[in-house]
RNA sequence: UGGGAUGUAGCCAAGUGGUAAGGCAUCGGCCUUUGGAGCCGACAUCCGCAGGUUCGAAUCCUGCCAUCCCAGCCA
C-alpha cells in the first residue's frame, strides 16, 4: 500500500518566526533543529507533534533535524528506550542520516565548561544537602536565602569539583551550582544544580563518570555543540529560557535560540510518560505497545499508519496555547487513509446462521466482489456462496423500529455482491435465542440488482458457513470513560472496562494469506489490522484500529 | 504588586488597524450494491470582560477577570 493524503501544510508561528529569521540571514540561511527525547520510555503522539515539527520544519525550509538522547539521568534511562525511539521515529518516516547523537557523548566538554563557569566565578561547589538546598531556595512569594558555600574560592571550588569527578564524595553529598541570583522571581535562576554526584552506571559512559550534568546546562550546550538554530520545546521550559540563555551567554558560546510551543493533549486518554508507565507496570494494559495506548508503537500495532500521523500532526497545528484535541480527529485522519488504502473483505463479528431455504444444497457459487471501490487498480476477487451463510446478529430483527431497514420478517435485503433475500421464518432455542433464520432467495437478482429495477433499502454483508475462516477480533473501545481521566482523582479509576472485547468471527477466506500488518476495511463495521502479537501459524488475529461512522447508531439512538 | 505564559465556535486554529480563513464535530439535503465513501448547504454581527485611541480595532492603549506552568541533586 502507498498513498498520501497529507492536507498542505498550514502556518504557524514558529514557521513564521523561521521565515524571519531566513529573510534576515540570522543563522546564515541554515535551519537546524533537533529531536531529543530522553530514553526513559516510549514515544506518544503527543511526541509525534514535536517530531513532526522539528523533522517537518526543517525539511519544509531545507534545514537538517538531529536525533539526540538527553541521556544525564542513569537511573531512569536505559537502551530498550533509545531502540524504540530510533524505530518510532523511522517508522513515522523521518530520517537523521547519521547525526544520532547522545548528551552523554558531551559529557568531557560539558565538564570542562563547568571549570570554566568555576573559574569565571560563576559556578560552586556546594555542600548543602537536598533538604537544605530546598529550605533556602525560599518560595513562589518569598526569596531564597544564599548558601554558605556560595563564595568559596575559586581554587577551592576547582579542587572539589575535580574530586566530585573522581569519586571522592558520596551520593549528594555535593554538588555544583550555578552563582546566579537566590532572590531571582524565577526559581529556576536560584542558583540552579547543575551537576550532581551520583555513582551510578550509565547506559553508554558506563562506569566513567559519578557526575552528571543536570538537564538546563547540558540542553543548552548540546544545541550549541550541535549549531542548532531552533531548539524547539514544550511550554514549561518557557520558565527555563533564562536559565537556557544564562549558560551560553556567560559562556560566550554559539546560542540558539529556544521556542516554545504547547504540548498536545488528547480526549479520552493520558499522556505522560509516567502515566503511561504506570498502566504499563499495573498491568491496566498489556505493555507499551498495547493497541490501546497513545504511544506510536501502540498506534502502529492498532493499525495506525504514519501517513495518518503526520496528517494528524498537520492537521491540530501549533500554538502556544493550551489544548486538547478531539480524539475524533485522529480517527478521522486513520479512516480517510485507510478509505482510500484498504482492500474490503467480508466478516461476520457476532454470526447468526441463514438457511436459504430455496437455494439448491449442493451448489456453491463464485461471485465477484470489488476490493476497493475508492481505487479501480486494486481490482476483484471471488467469493463463495452457498445455501448456508452467516451474517450479523443484528442485521437481523424480529420486530425492526422505523426506519431499520436490514432483514426482518418480510423484508427483502440484498446480501452485497450475491442475491435479494427475504425472511420467512426464524428458528429460537429453548431460551428464545435466535439460531436460524429462514429465508427464501430470488436467483434473478444474482450479483445484487434485480431485473425488474426493484429498490431494496439495505445491503448486509456475509460469509458462506461452509466456506469461511475462523479468526479472533479484538474490538477496542478508548481506554477511559471520561475524556479527561486527569479530573478524577485516580485516573485509573476511570479505565473503560469494555476496552477490549476479544470476539471469534467468520471471515472471508480469502484473508487466510493476511500478513502481520496487512489492513483491511471490514465492509460496515471498520478498518482492522492483523496483530503483530498474538497471530500465530495457525490462527489470525485481528484488531479492530477503528469503527467505520455509523450514522445508523444515531439514528436508532445507541 | 513572586515569576512566566495563554484567552477567536463544542474541539483545534488562521488572522498582526480595513470590517472573522480552514479542519474536526454537529445539523439538514442529494447520492449510494458498505446506514461507509462522495457531493451540496447550515454553523462566531463577533474575537475573556470594561473602558479608551481611531474614519475604522480580534489586531493599538489602560484596567480587570479566567486558566495553565514553576519551589527535583527529573527531563
Amino acid at each position: 500500500m502507498n498513498g498520501n493524503n497529507e492536507s498542505t501544510t498550514s502556518e504557524n508561528f514558529i514557521k513564521a518566526i523561521i521565515r524571519e529569521d531566513l529573510k534576515t540571514n540570522k543563522w546564515g540561511g541554515r535551519v537546524h533543529t533537533r529531536f531529543p527525547p530522553e530514553p526513559n520510555g516510549y514515544l506518544h503522539i503527543g511526541h509525534a507533534k514535536s517530531i513532526c515539527l522539528n523533522f517537518g520544519v526543517a525539511q519544509e525550509f531545507g534545514g537538517i533535524t538531529n536525533l539526540r538522547f538527553d541521556d544525564t539521568n542513569p537511573t531512569k534511562e536505559d537502551v530498550e528506550y533509545v531502540d524504540s525511539i530510533k524505530e518510532d521515529v523511522k517508522w513515522l518516516g523521518f530520517d537523521w542520516a547519521d547525526r544520532e547523537y547522545y548528551a552523554s557523548d558531551y559529557f568531557e566538554q560539558l565538564y570542562e565548561y563547568a571549570i570554566e563557569l568555576i573559574k569565571n566565578g560563576k559556578a560552586y561547589v556546594c555542600d548543602l544537602s537536598a533538604e537544605e538546598i530546598k529550605n533556602t531556595r525560599g518560595t513562589l512569594t518569598e526569596p531564597g536565602t544564599e548558601s554558605p558555600y556560595r563564595n568559596r574560592s575559586i581554587e577551592e571550588n576547582l579542587d572539589l569539583f575535580q574530586r566530585m569527578k573522581a569519586g571522592e564524595f558520596p551520593d549528594g553529598a555535593k554538588t555544583l551550582r550555578a552563582k546566579i541570583d537566590m532572590k531571582s522571581g524565577n526559581l529556576n535562576m536560584r542558583d540552579p544544580v547543575i551537576y550532581r554526584i551520583k555513582h551510578t552506571e550509565h547506559h553508554r559512559t558506563g562506569n566513567k563518570w559519578c557526575i552528571y550534568p543536570m538537564y538546563d546546562y547540558t540542553h543548552c550546550l548540546s544545541d550549541s555543540i550541535e549549531r542548532i538554530t531552533h531548539s524547539l520545546c514544550t511550554l514549561e521550559f518557557e520558565d527555563h529560557r533564562p536559565l537556557y540563555d544564562w549558560v551560553l551567554d556567560e559562556l560566550g558560546v554559539y546560542h540558539p535560540q529556544q521556542i516554545e510551543f504547547a504540548r498536545l493533549n488528547l480526549s479520552y486518554t493520558v499522556m505522560s510518560k509516567r502515566r503511561l508507565l504506570q498502566l504499563v507496570e499495573e498491568k491496566y494494559v498489556d505493555g507499551w505497545d498495547d493497541p490501546r495506548m497513545p504511544t506510536i508503537s501502540g498506534l502502529r500495532r492498532r493499525g495506525y499508519t504514519p501517513e495518518s500521523i503526520r496528517d494528524f500532526a498537520e492537521r491540530i497545528g501549533v500554538a502556544k496555547r493550551e489544548n486538547t484535541v478531539d480524539l475524533a480527529l485522529l480517527e478521522f485522519c486513520i479512516r480517510e487513509d485507510l478509505n482510500k488504502r484498504a482492500n474490503r473483505a467480508m466478516v461476520v463479528l457476532d454470526p447468526v446462521k441463514v438457511i436459504i431455504d430455496n437455494y439448491p444444497d449442493d451448489l456453491v457459487e463464485e461471485l465477484e466482489a470489488i476490493n476497493n471501490p475508492e481505487d479501480a487498480s486494486s481490482g476483484t476477487r471471488k467469493v463463495l456462496f452457498s445455501k448456508e451463510i452467516y451474517i450479523e446478529r443484528d442485521d437481523f430483527m424480529e420486530n425492526p423500529p422505523k426506519k431499520y431497514f436490514r432483514l426482518s420478517p418480510g423484508q427483502e435485503v440484498r446480501l452485497r455482491y450475491a442475491y435479494y433475500i427475504t425472511c420467512t421464518n426464524v428458528v429460537k432455542d429453548d431460551s428464545g435465542n435466535i439460531t436460524e433464520i429462514h429465508c427464501t432467495y430470488d436467483p434473478e437478482t444474482k450479483g445484487g440488482s434485480s431485473p425488474d429495477g426493484r429498490r431494496v433499502k439495505g445491503t448486509i454483508h456475509w460469509v458462506s458457513a461452509n466456506h469461511c475462516l475462523e479468526t479472533d477480533v479484538r474490538l477496542y473501545e478508548n481506554l477511559f470513560l471520561n475524556e479527561d481521566p486527569m479530573q478524577f482523582e485516580r485516573f485509573q479509576d476511570n479505565i473503560n472496562p469494555n476496552s477490549l472485547q476479544i470476539v471469534n468471527a467468520k471471515a472471508e477466506l480469502f484473508l487466510k494469506n493476511a500478513k502481520v500488518g496487512d489492513k483491511f476495511q471490514f465492509e460496515r463495521k471498520g478498518y482492522f489490522c492483523v496483530d503483530s502479537k498474538y497471530t500465530t501459524s495457525e490462527k489470525l488475529v485481528f484488531n479492530r484500529t477503528v469503527t467505520l461512522k455509523d450514522s445508523w447508531a444515531k439514528v436508532s439512538g445507541k
